[in-house]
DNA sequence: CCCATATTTTCCTTGACAAGTATATACGTG
DNA sequence: CACGTATATACTTGTCAAGGAAAATATGGG
């Protein structure tokens, strides 16, 4: 994962955006209204999550669409991975009796929205 | 996931001493010495990860015994959850498709995973 | 071409953070 | 209790990124 999708994780109003992108894609003005944002302040933000590879646009007449780029967050999503044991050895030792599915997506499809 | 370890993780430093501890625990001149960093650096860098919860300390003589805190990188975890969907889907997408003409093999298309 | 809309970029100021050096605290031993 | 080892904190300095305001760019319509 690169040095620059950390940087650009680390300011929740990019993290907010991303979760407004989590929906569907949407144009700047869009998110800036959605999120309170100016929209200046929202461009410069999309612009550093652009640079890093989390998300991607698409022109549209005067609007830029934004959509997540799943790539991005599937490196950290890589980088996560080998530390993902530390917590699910845990779950193993009060039961392992799980089948042999490896590492599918395991979690429980909870509400798992935070904030 | 709290504020405090997003900013923890940002820093490359920071994430060499996660990475050196997903090994086994180890003392701070361990960290140092493995690393390369000064000791006073290494102390500094291990109290940010000690107050954003990513690493628990254990006392043992003078030594400091650092080691991961697994609800720290599971909360992150947590976060990338909802987003995990944007690129399994697009495996699922093709799995489905081919899936709808029944008994068509699954699982010829798991070494299309990219990165 | 002039104007309205949508978005990006530039300039500037301010605050946060990292590294280095020096100092302080804690522990074990003779 | 003086000393060596191991770790933590204080202080200073330089760098960098965020935020706001204003200007610049791009698109579509009369």
């Amino acid at each position: 994962m690169r040095e620059a999708a950390w940087s650009a994780l680390v300011d929740p109003h990019r993290r907010a955006i991303l979760e407004m992108l989590r929906e569907r894609p949407r144009a700047v003005g869009d998110l800036a209204d959605g999120l309170g944002f100016s929209q200046p302040m929202t461009s410069k933000h999309l612009r550093v999550l652009r640079d890093s590879g989390l998300v991607s646009v698409r022109a549209e007449a005067q609007r830029r669409i934004y959509a997540i780029d799943p790539d991005g967050l599937a490196e950290l999503d890589a980088w996560l991975a080998p530390y993902r044991r530390l917590w699910n050895d845990r779950l193993d030792a009060l039961g392992r009796h799980l089948d042999t599915d490896s590492d599918s997506d395991t979690d429980t499809d909870t509400d798992t929205k935070e904030k």
